[in-house]
DNA sequence: ATGTGC
């Protein structure tokens, strides 16, 4: 990616978490970064502020360009970004927007258990054997050619309870009852099908992780009643998203979108930004093929729950109860208000989280009155987090959705062995699973933001209120 | 993130 280009932009800290960065040259808004000056990345090492103007330039774009606490440099747009753009005033939709890993996000389960009674080898061992993880394929399903593909890919987590992994309750825990409309597999290129075969049902590399985790903290008592969370209690994360076909889609589009651009008159000034008018061919192609993703991602997620359930059920006794699924890198067409007018507007989170206030009519009943359950998953090793949306939130009702890195992964696995880290957890009490040396390494705590920082200046900010603090007992990493 | 990289 380069040396970040030296910024030399102003800053002004408007208010405690709450950073902004006037708009100058082509901005077409300001820029807003939702953090300290202590959290924010280093300029000379990290491009995320750079990124952040940037994408301050996309046609359409409305209000700001918003980042989140945990805000570092990504592909084209940072990481941690949320951008709105104005479908009917020429605004754009920009595959980097959203990145590579479409739909990657969170799922909480909770059991019926206190963390004294869980008998935790064995349960992890269950888990060692049931969960396929890794580059690569290898998963819980095995599906029969492209026409059930294409059934994932308009289904999503509906589709996978529909063949019996799962129960209709589920649906209504999950963002968007489990599936995001308007999947078109027409726009899934054959290549994307091919490396999407094999994998519905499996974790992945990376930060993607499952963990046993037990609520250490509760910090909102009525909320975390409604959640159904007390102290003590079992639970398990789920972090992952839409493996080789997401990341294959992302590819195929960026590619088309590059090569479009001219044509709409469209100027970046990074070619990792390539869009298109979310009203054009290109960008309604995009849009489809990134919502069958999107249902790609809630189905693995679905898939992964059953078998983590199975486990817990043969070792146990007792299910696991789905708390909520959310993702963090994602697309949406949502009605939001600018200028005291109703909007239709393409809003893009990337490595961020929505939100939705206490009394949104899109959540369930038994979430209304609480709010939307927004999932934290922490580093290895460290705290995650429930929080939950806020009225008055900002940036059309988002908040951050992890630590963010602060490390690249080479300079993780140069400071740090897999051996040593392992021993580091398993001395802490942590049960590890499965993981490649190289992949442990990548992925230690010190090469992340402080999420109890991050969730910290989240909640300051004013987008979101913290509900739980969980902590790990075990994690299978890929 | 990713059948991991100029």
């Amino acid at each position: 990616m380069g040396i970040p280009k030296a910024v030399d932009v102003e800053v002004v800290e408007e208010a405690p978490f709450r950073l902004r960065v006037p708009a100058q040259g082509d901005m077409r808004v300001d820029g807003v970064v939702f953090t300290s000056h202590e959290l924010l990345p280093d300029p000379a090492e990290d491009g995320s502020l750079q990124q952040v103007v940037n994408v301050a330039t996309l046609p359409g774009i409305v209000e700001a360009s918003y980042a989140m606490p945990d805000v570092h440099w990504g592909y084209g747009f940072p990481i941690g970004g949320v951008a709105a753009t104005d479908v009917e005033r020429g605004g754009v939709v920009s595959p980097g927007g959203v990145g590579f890993d479409i739909s990657c996000g969170v799922r909480l389960l909770t059991a019926d258990l206190d963390r004294s009674e869980l008998p935790i080898e064995r349960v992890m061992d269950g888990l060692d054997r049931a969960v396929p993880r890794g580059a690569g394929s290898g998963a819980v399903w095995q599906l029969s050619g492209r026409a059930e593909l294409e059934r994932v890919l308009l289904g999503g987590s509906r589709y996978a309870v529909e063949r019996g992994h799962g129960e209709d309750r589920d649906l209504e825990r999950c963002e968007d009852g489990g599936v995001l409309a308007g999947a078109d597999p027409g726009q899934v290129s054959a290549r994307a099908v091919e490396r999407g075969l094999e994998q519905v049902g499996s974790l992945g590399s990376g930060n993607h992780f499952l963990e046993v985790q037990a609520v250490d903290e509760v910090l909102d008592d009525v909320a975390a009643a409604a959640f159904g969370l007390a102290p003590g209690q079992v639970c398990v994360m789920i972090h992952t998203g839409s493996r080789g076909l997401g990341h294959q889609i992302c590819t195929d589009h960026v590619r088309i979108m590059d090569r479009a651009m001219r044509a709409y008159g469209i100027s970046v000034p990074d070619r990792q930004l390539a869009c298109a008018p979310v009203e054009s061919p290109e960008g309604r192609a995009y849009l489809g093929a990134m919502a069958a993703a999107a249902n790609y991602g809630r189905a693995n997620r679905q898939l992964l729950a059953e078998a983590a359930s199975d486990v817990f059920e043969r070792v146990t006794g007792q299910r696991l109860s789905l708390l909520y699924d959310v993702s963090h890198n994602l697309a949406k067409i949502e009605e939001h208000e600018i200028g005291g007018e109703r909007r239709r507007l393409c809003v893009h989170r990337k490595g961020a989280t929505r939100a939705l206030p206490p009394g949104h009519p899109d959540l369930p009943p038994a979430l209304r009155d609480a709010g939307q359950p927004v999932l934290i998953p922490g580093s290895m090793g460290t705290a995650s987090y429930v929080l939950r949306g806020v009225v008055g939130g900002g940036a059309f009702h988002s908040t951050c959705h992890g630590a963010g890195r602060v490390q690249s992964r080479k300079q993780a696995a140069r400071a740090i062995t897999g051996g040593a880290l392992r021993k580091r957890l398993e001395g802490q009490g942590i049960a590890v699973r499965g993981a490649s040396a190289r992949g442990l390494a990548e992925e230690a705590p010190e090469a992340y933001k402080d999420v109890d920082a991050v969730v910290a200046a989240a909640e300051g900010a004013g987008l979101c209120r913290a509900v739980a603090r969980l902590v790990p007992l075990g994690v299978v990493k890929g």
